[in-house]
DNA sequence: TAAAAATACTCCATAGGTATTTTAT
DNA sequence: ATAAAATACCTATGGAGTATTTTTA
């Protein structure tokens, strides 16, 4: 079989015209490329050389698979600089953004799985909100984000990793059965705590509640899951805590989780990068990478 | 280092996404084909495929060097074809024409060196004048001609295969200097022999003698050298002998053989063939096969 | 549990090295 | 006599095989 050898080998040789330099050359000794260029002629079924003591010359089909050869060594070429442009570009290192109510519960879990594929890349993290990492992003402050979908933003690229469907938290009571589905007309939005103006889960809860809890509730916004979750312990109200958030937050007896009746709220969370970006392999990569995680989720 | 194989083998399992179904496909065994692909990736320094244990999948990069895999092997393949193609040229017959004072003195001495270099190559004779040859060469009923050039047909691919010179032979005697150069006075064009009508050495040595031999001489013509060189021996005349007719037909103490003062008479004899032949390279081929034997003279 | 890929190991082909011979000028 | 390529011979790498283990659905 030929190999890209018998070719390496045989351009240097037609190269010099020489055994000895094109060896050289090739930094091998003279009858390993003798060997080998034999071996070509024989894969061939054709003579390339005119050997003559003083000096060699190509034959005619020498020229032509010449030719073919120079054709294929730079493709191959071209294949290797493509790897090593690849290679690069998962070395150093990235900004990433993630909105802040999925930043405490993704990363524990993406982070050792993005170590593990792409360990030359260092990845920088920032956390806040939708509006301040498209910004970032755009202005290329970031390098990717992770928020929910969609952003209607047309210069940058969405790339769904998984659906985190929406529970409804509320004070446990003994009469309470949690396999039971909850209805939107079940809730009492007067009751429902928010996170403070700005994040997202707040205006899609808020979109879910048609905007009762505005008019009529407390308008006062948490600046955490957590200190929401404290609040439903103590009876203070109820929230929507995205089904994510749930191993991280509800270690608590006096919480009580009910999943809604289909179709159930939810929200696509998704990785955005610029279109521009030349980094795109690399994104595409780290989308893999999430996707895998939470493959069981998407599906 | 990349090879051929390692993306042949990734080809296969690119189209199965199945290692032991492209193991298959590639005749090896399955470890073999896991191990090949390996390789390629980490000479690439990139993931190509996503491996789970049911099916996997081509990374994007995978897909990137799939592309350039197809390319890469589609040239080789290429070159492959070329080789075939040039290798079933040699092979079968070829007709080759040779006029009546070369026919002789060399093909004796090619027609070895030909069944060497190309052994498949069989090689079919014709022996006649040249005006019929190049008659036969354009009808295809000969593929190839040996002859005096230039012969001056467009449609005619000319290649010059060495140079042979003229002497003078004449009855010895003793008081006849062979180191001697002779001149064209010297000759008496009324005792010169030549060939019957058609043979271009008639017309060369008419040419030479400006016809004098014509106007005065015995237009009577032999039909083969040996018999001028008979008559030469026994005292008829004189005659102009090419230089690579003298070891067949000169083992005679009667003949001197004498060299002309510079510039020698020649001819220049070369190999003919149609320049719409797809056979050229062959051609080509023989020619290099007969300069090589030639080669002293033609420098 | 079953299917698929990876690993372990063994063997042999062959690429490559050094030393030497052959060949043509 | 010299320079260059081919040959001889040896070593070691690695490609391919069989048997086995690991992994995940």
């Amino acid at each position: 079989m030929i190999t890209f050898k018998q070719l390496l080998y045989f351009q240097h040789l037609a190269k010099t015209l020489h055994f000895g330099q094109a060896a050289e050359a090739a930094s091998i000794s003279q009858p390993a490329l003798s060997m080998q260029i034999r071996e070509l002629e024989d894969a061939m079924g054709l003579p390339l050389l005119e050997r003559t003591s003083k000096a060699c010359r190509l034959t005619a089909h020498g020229e032509a698979v010449l030719a073919r050869a120079n054709d294929i060594l730079g493709r191959l070429n071209d294949l290797e600089a493509y790897a090593a442009h690849a290679r690069a570009d998962k070395s150093g290192s990235i900004r990433l953004g993630v909105i802040p109510s999925l930043a405490p519960y993704m990363l524990p879990q993406i982070l050792p799985d993005i170590a593990l594929a792409l360990p030359d890349l260092q990845v920088r993290l920032r956390e806040t909100m939708t509006d301040t990492l498209i910004e970032e992003l755009k202005r290329s402050d970031l390098d990717a984000i992770i928020a929910a979908l969609p952003l209607n933003e047309p210069d940058l690229e969405e790339r769904p990793l998984f659906i985190d469907r929406f529970l409804l938290a509320t004070q446990n009571s003994p009469d309470l059965d949690e396999r039971q589905r909850v209805q939107s007309h079940d809730i009492d939005f007067n009751r429902m705590l928010l996170l403070e103006e700005g994040h997202c889960l707040r205006d899609q809860t808020l979109d879910y509640c048609g905007n009762y809890a505005l008019k009529y509730g407390d308008g006062l916004g948490a600046t955490s899951l957590a200190t929401i979750m404290q609040m439903v312990a103590n009876g203070y109200g109820v929230t929507i805590l995205p089904e994510i958030c749930v191993s991280a937050e509800v270690n608590d007896d006096r919480v009580a989780l009910l999943r809604f009746e289909d179709p159930q709220p939810m929200r696509q969370i998704g990785l955005i990068w610029r279109k521009s970006s030349p980094r795109t392999s690399l994104f595409e990569e780290l989308e893999t990478i999430i996707r895998n995680r939470y493959r069981v989720e998407n599906t």
